[in-house]
Formats: C-alpha cells, sequence, structure tokens
DNA sequence: CCTTTTAATGCAACTCAGTTGCAAACTTAA
DNA sequence: TTAAGTTTGCAACTGAGTTGCATTAAAAGG
C-alpha cells in the first residue's frame, strides 16, 4: 500500500484544499502556485491525493478538470455522487450536499452520475 | 434572422446525426469525415446547428465535445435538461428520456442541470 | 556519518482538441 | 457580369494536460 509521502508540496496543496469551501481547477492552482511548483508536480500529486481519497476530481462544463476535497471519501470508495454547483456569473464552483435521485433505467447499469448544476450562486443573486 | 445555408457540408452533418440515436464527439466526426471536410469546417457548423435548436452539445466526462440531434428544441429554447448515458465499456453516449428530479437549492438560482449517467449499457452487459 | 537505494521535482518537449486569420472558392443579388 | 456577402480549406496557433529524462531530496542500511 503506497501511501503519499507529506513533501512541503503535498502540504502546500492539502492546505489549499482545506482553506477552501469550493473546488479548485488545475488552471487556477497551477496560476497560484506558480513560484512553489511545477505544473507538472502539481498534477502529479492531485493525481495522488484523489487515490487516497482525499480530493476527488471532475470534468467541468468548461472542459477543464477541477478538484475538491472530500469530506467521506476512502481510496476504496470514492463517493461522487453529489452535484456540483458552477456560478455562470463568478466561475465558483463548488460541492452541495443536496441529494439527487438517480433513478434506474431499464436494461443498463449505472455506476456513478455526474451532476453540475449551472447557475448563480449566493454572492451574485 | 440569419438562418443556416443548407450547403453540402451541413447536410451531411445533419444526415449524421438524423440516423444515429446517439451522441457524437467532434474528434469522432472529423475522424469519419476527414475526405469530406475540413474540421475547422466541422466546428464551424454545428455551432450553428446549435444556435438553430438542430443539436445540442455538452462536454462529456472525457472532456470531449458531445453533440445530439434536438428532439423539442428551438434557437430559443434549449431543453439541455435530460440526462446523458455515458457506457465506459463501449464508449457510446446517448441521451435518456428518463427525466431527473432536480431540487431548488437555498439562495441559489439554478438554470440547467448538466447530468451524465455512467455505466454499463444494454450491448454491453 | 557516509553510501546506496528509492521517491519527488523541474524542465523541456510533446500531444491533441479546439480556435483564429486569411486567402480562395462559391453563392446570391443587382 | 460584376460586386458583395458566405462558406470552406489551410496553416498556424493556443492552452490544458502528458511524458521522458536528468536532477535533487529523502529514506534505509550499514
Amino acid at each position: 500500500m503506497k501511501i503519499i509521502r507529506k513533501t512541503k508540496s503535498v502540504e502546500l496543496l492539502v492546505k489549499l484544499f482545506q482553506n477552501s469551501t469550493n473546488a479548485l481547477s488545475v488552471v487556477e492552482l497551477t496560476d497560484r502556485l506558480k513560484d512553489e511548483m511545477n505544473k507538472t508536480t502539481i498534477y502529479r500529486i492531485l493525481e495522488k491525493l484523489e487515490q487516497d481519497g482525499v480530493v476527488h476530481s471532475f470534468i467541468g462544463i468548461d472542459g477543464l478538470k477541477w478538484y475538491a476535497k472530500c469530506t467521506a471519501c476512502s481510496s476504496k470508495n470514492h463517493i461522487d455522487t453529489h452535484p456540483h454547483f458552477h456560478c455562470q456569473k463568478c466561475g465558483k464552483l463548488d460541492c452541495v450536499k443536496t441529494e439527487i435521485h438517480i433513478p434506474t433505467i431499464p436494461n443498463r447499469k449505472i455506476d456513478f452520475a455526474q451532476i453540475i448544476l449551472v447557475g448563480t450562486c449566493e454572492k451574485c443573486l
């Protein structure tokens, strides 16, 4: 079992997610951390953090890769079923706790659902 | 009101969507039509077809742009609320008619939801 | 404390989807 | 038939994400 080593870079990234209620795109991260570490490093650490169940990722409606901290995930069981909310005005993206019921579909097996709610957030209303 | 001109390229693309029950990625289209037309043309025509309510687009969980024919859309009212089903085995992606109820979220305005159901399709089961 | 092994990082170059500018070809209208 | 407007192709570009390889840093073993 290969556990991620807590290097400076890893701790810096983890802290960023802990201090943030919303999701972060890799693009934003590489920009904010461009003086601290290389973008390749960021991509690699995020990949490991996801494997370890620290963060989860998804592709936004902008086509970018977004990461957000997990609250109840493990390396084996990623609960990605919660929806994400994308504000079209400020561009912020966060996880929402609201559960959405996914109906079964005849003759198909649904493993998980990726749900992105698009609209206007609290601040921008 | 600028209506799309029905050139050979446009008709070819429209026919492809009419004969297909599932969604088509631009990548697949540019490959299938590489002898008929340029990829720039494909991107431009799809953009216009979407404006006219002939097709609708979305970003798949693969990060690629997918298009599918509309059944009840107009240039003004795109009903993108229906979910899409992505088969992880064969990679096919299609529209499903199953309606999914989107609950309201306090202090937020939801314009639309992008829902991608990921699993195994009829054929691959 | 020093050497060996292993893992983490940076850099540059690359891939690939999607975009843009411009010139050539084709339509339409006068 | 000419002039104006549209569509297309081509080439070059953009930008997110990836890969290979050399370098550096950290753990392990004496």
